[in-house]
DNA sequence: ACCTCCATTTCGGGA
DNA sequence: TCCCGAAGTGGAGGT
């Protein structure tokens, strides 16, 4: 059977089920009253309570509580895992060395402790992120502005890569960057450092930002930059079937 | 009890269990064979595999495979949860409106479903957070420069909030920005926008990053626009003892 | 509701 | 390995 449960575990059922469920690659599920210590990049430390633990057997190790999307105590893939056996409670440990991180979770009691050999092999199809957007823009980039050439993408620069590299209808170089959310002040600082190296080699470059939409501040500081900013929704780039586009250029 | 677990439950038993246990509140695992779909800001599909599903009384639904730190899908708080009952396989749909997203979750066998009324109002104490480094930095200014006076602690600009606004042993005005990890191209923009709002008004300040660490690159672009880069290790501040007062000092 | 930024961010790709 | 940026980022705090 590939799943298999006990509940109202002894201490020793505990250490048993996580010791077997490491060594038979399984993810172990523990329910209970648990206290969890953090010592790493930061500190932590959180008291008794009801919660969700979670084994991988890549080494993840997951605190959840009865709230939130995010685990409130967690070790990444690729930990060293170990059972706590010698103190007052039983307990699992995760460790790992590049950040220096410990998790430690003592089980003060435990509910249920469940194995679980869970084959999945099912690759996630997901699209309307950044690059299918990119790869939209690479086919249609007449949707950014009319006669633009792409010449290149994901230009490399010492300070990272460009989304691309054009030229307008005029033959005017044009550096890109696409967002597919709405745009940041992080996202014209990109487009600007490129926009800055290139200039020192020429002067005459255009810099586009290309994102659903931008805050009045973010707008300004485009401008601010002589940078320029287009308007496409990342619905219109995710389905097949382009409807519309709206044009915002702060050019004269 | 606070956990009741139905190994190779029946489809029955599974919408039943789905739904008592979204109107008790309480912690819902599913163990089993499922199949999800992602609709919103992106689009998603995710094929039969053997995963752990857990729905939380908060509108969290979180689909975890048996590798990574993330979920393979999830939704946030705050979803509305439904079961479905009316397919060729029992469900489990989560939806929330901003943005409009829905997962479908379908279980095309399943080998447990656990119930957990987990009670839990331990908070985590966390140190060691870029607020202890403020903390830090606001007692022992001259760690950073000898002389300094902090003048105030995130000053606001209209492009967001400074770290510290101070003063240097000759008087002149230094911004600087905290980081309690290595440094990035974003961190150096950031200050930049601070350090180039204040010169719309005053041409005579000083920016200074710090950090434990920045790249080589990270490093030439803080010298090509005469910032500053002092290297501190958030370990060293966040070891040692500062007193502050907190948000618990003014409670009765 | 919007803006801004932190996070024990994690994750993936490229040099 | 380091660097860099995306993410269906989530989450907090301010205005």
């Amino acid at each position: 059977m590939s799943v298999e449960s006990i509940l109202d575990p002894s201490d020793k059922d505990v250490i048993e089920g996580i010791e077997t469920g490491i060594s038979n690659q399984q993810v172990i599920l523990i329910l209970g009253d648990c206290e969890v210590e953090y010592t790493g990049r930061a500190e932590g430390y959180l008291g008794p309570g009801e919660r969700v633990t979670i084994v991988k057997p890549d080494g993840t190790l997951l605190v959840h509580r009865s709230t939130g999307h995010d685990p409130v105590n967690w070790q990444p893939p690729g930990s060293n895992l170990q059972v706590l056996s010698s103190d007052q409670f039983p307990g699992i440990e995760a460790r790992r060395s590049d950040p220096v991180e410990v998790v430690k979770v003592y089980f003060l009691e435990v509910f249920s402790i469940t194995t679980f050999e869970a084959s999945d092999t099912a690759p996630l199809e997901l699209s309307g992120t950044e690059a299918d957007m990119h790869a939209y823009v690479s086919e249609n980039p007449s949707i950014i502005e009319d006669g633009l050439r792409i010449i290149e993408h994901e230009r490399d620069t010492k300070h990272g890569a460009i989304d691309f590299f054009a030229r307008d209808s005029t033959g005017r170089p044009v550096l890109i960057e696409i967002k597919r959310r709405r745009a940041t002040h992080t996202h014209v600082d990109q487009l600007r450092r490129y926009v800055d190296l290139y200039k020192e080699s020429n002067q005459d470059i255009r810099g586009i930002l290309v994102a659903p939409t931008a805050s009045e501040n973010v707008q300004r500081e485009l401008r601010e930059y002589d940078l320029e900013f287009v308007s496409l929704e990342s619905t219109v780039t995710a389905g097949s079937t382009v409807t519309s586009t709206t044009f915002d250029d702060f050019r004269d």
